[in-house]
DNA sequence: ACTTTTGAGGAACGGTCGTTCTTGACTGAT
DNA sequence: ATCAGTCAAGAACGACCGTTCCTCAAAAGT
């Protein structure tokens, strides 16, 4: 048919999943990512549609990539082995669209609510907790990333968590 | 001296509180400030200088209200106390901040910082607690601020907490 | 070899951004 | 009564926003 296009998507997605992963969405201009991406303008809007679609793309992609966190979660013997399961992922977008694109963009907030029932749901199942516990468990986990220090303060939660057991 | 002036400074940043607290600081403009506020353009930028002036005013507003809430945590006799009157105060400013505007700001992430040790240093003294732990306690209540849910899920957690005491 | 389709490239669009300028009304001091 | 200083009001600024248009080069189908 035409001309192959010069650019790998899958790269390009990813790229875009760190760039909005790094700062808040108004603050990613298109301009941004037409320089960090390696695709041109006309190719970003003829593959995407808007910077939203692109925006929406990368925000799947990054959630997929959660989807083998809560695999590996599904075998965390302890609440300990769960909680640096969460915080030693990257979820630097999942964050971002929770806080600020969730509620201004409803699409972005039904995205997040399902990435994060499956996190408490993985979270409920392997420590047969009740799924309020498990959310909690991951409410703490969101709040150790937004701190930024995925060490100690973690450990010492689930310390004292896990000593009943 | 000259003429005086027909707003109320305090009122006004208490107004622009709510705005900044309510979605991302790109995607409130100055616009949107002056419609709200009841505030002339001009006046507002003789009075805070910028839109990040009065974005600043508005966030150590915000910070300095959550000075009654460290000493309302010091007489916190459990965690479940302590988490409650985290999660039951309008942190929706200092949320945004931290997770939006402190990567980009530096000046609003030390204020942040400062916020949060505060926060960190209340719930130690209060619970005889070591620092990680009531960081960990605050970082629990930040991500159940961030997930919009103020019951249940907190109750959940300190309730095993606090069992082993 | 030729046509057709598609991407690359870059200029350009209208709109909105944060900010500033100009003008006139009001008020305290001389 | 006059003057100086501050505020209100709104037009206007250049810069940048997301998006579109136009032209040319490349590659698949005939």
């Amino acid at each position: 048919m035409g001309r192959q296009r010069a650019f790998d998507e899958d790269e390009v997605v990813r790229a875009a999943v760190k760039l909005f992963g790094g700062r808040a969405y108004d603050g990613v201009s298109v301009d941004d990512l037409v320089t960090h991406l390696g695709v041109h303008r006309n190719s970003l809007y003829k593959t995407f549609g808007s910077k939203r679609g692109l925006y929406l793309v990368a925000l799947r992609r990054h959630l997929a990539d959660v989807l083998p966190l809560t695999e590996a979660l599904a075998a965390a013997p302890d609440a300990a082995t769960a909680l640096r399961l969460v915080t030693s992922a990257d979820l630097g977008l999942l964050l971002l669209a929770a806080v600020e694109r969730a509620p201004a963009d409803e699409e972005v907030a039904a995205e997040v609510a399902t990435a994060l029932t499956a996190i408490d749901q993985a979270i409920a199942d392997a420590l047969d907790v009740p799924a309020p516990l498990a959310a909690g468990l991951t409410a703490a986990a969101l709040g150790i990333l937004l701190r930024g220090n995925p060490d100690g303060v973690g450990a010492a939660l689930t310390q004292r968590f896990d000593s009943p057991d």
